[in-house]
DNA sequence: CAAATATATGTCCATATCGGCATATGTCAA
DNA sequence: TTGACATATGCCGATATGGACATATATTTG
């Protein structure tokens, strides 16, 4: 083995530049492959080989139109994505000693019940 | 060029899944590195390793400590992540329509008034 | 059916990893 | 200084990847 294969989760798709870009592309409408490659300013080739990567993790979904086909996003795969970094929220407030400092406070607060400011 | 180095941003540093685990186990408390290798069940050098490339992207900080060197969650470099993956969740509460028309509801409401439930 | 258009795939190349192993470097203790 | 311990690096091998190019496949049109 000698790297986990970029197919297999949202985290190793979305670490393509380009493909974040894709999916940034796709917010709100569908587009076509070649439209997409256009914006990108990248070869069709290419553009469906990436697509096909986030279609394999599900981060976005096809439809057959006529002689296109439309790729449209599907942003649920990235709400483990999204908790993990939650996870991580606390931390880069730097001092969250500070924070839970001000959580006790508010506490205290509640049970006091003091004036405004 | 083959594939954007792995070194360059923490999109990349974090989809590896190792790592990932090694930034869960510095939450909180810095650790040495002999102990994330036990901890990861993985080999001392890979450890080191992995630790390098998270301490390039920002992901970590050393410090010296006799011997050992004590690594330390950073996660301020995560938060470009969190915002980006944010930029999404609109879209995968799936149908954002009726998003929208939930908020409108809101607003109405904070003009007219209403019961509790 | 043939031509045009839109996509998907296969092949080749250069490179970046990941992992293991041996070893260099650095620190502390006797 | 020597030895033990902690960590960082260098090198090798196997593999996955991104990109370019050619081409297969599918759909629409005439």
């Amino acid at each position: 083995m000698a790297r986990a294969a970029t197919t297999s989760d949202a985290f190793n798709a979305v670490a393509e530049p380009q493909r974040r870009r894709i999916l940034a592309l796709l917010k709100g409408r569908e587009r076509p492959v070649n439209e997409l490659a256009r914006a990108l300013r990248i070869t069709q080739p290419r553009t469906s080989k990436h697509l096909r990567v986030l279609r394999e993790v599900g981060l976005v979904r096809v439809r057959e139109s006529g002689q296109q086909r439309l790729y449209g996003l599907d942003a649920r795969g990235l709400q483990p994505m999204h908790e993990w970094v939650i996870g991580f929220e606390q931390y880069w407030n730097e001092n969250f000693d500070r924070l839970n400092e001000y959580v006790k406070k508010l506490q205290q607060k509640e049970h006091a019940d003091g004036k405004r400011s």
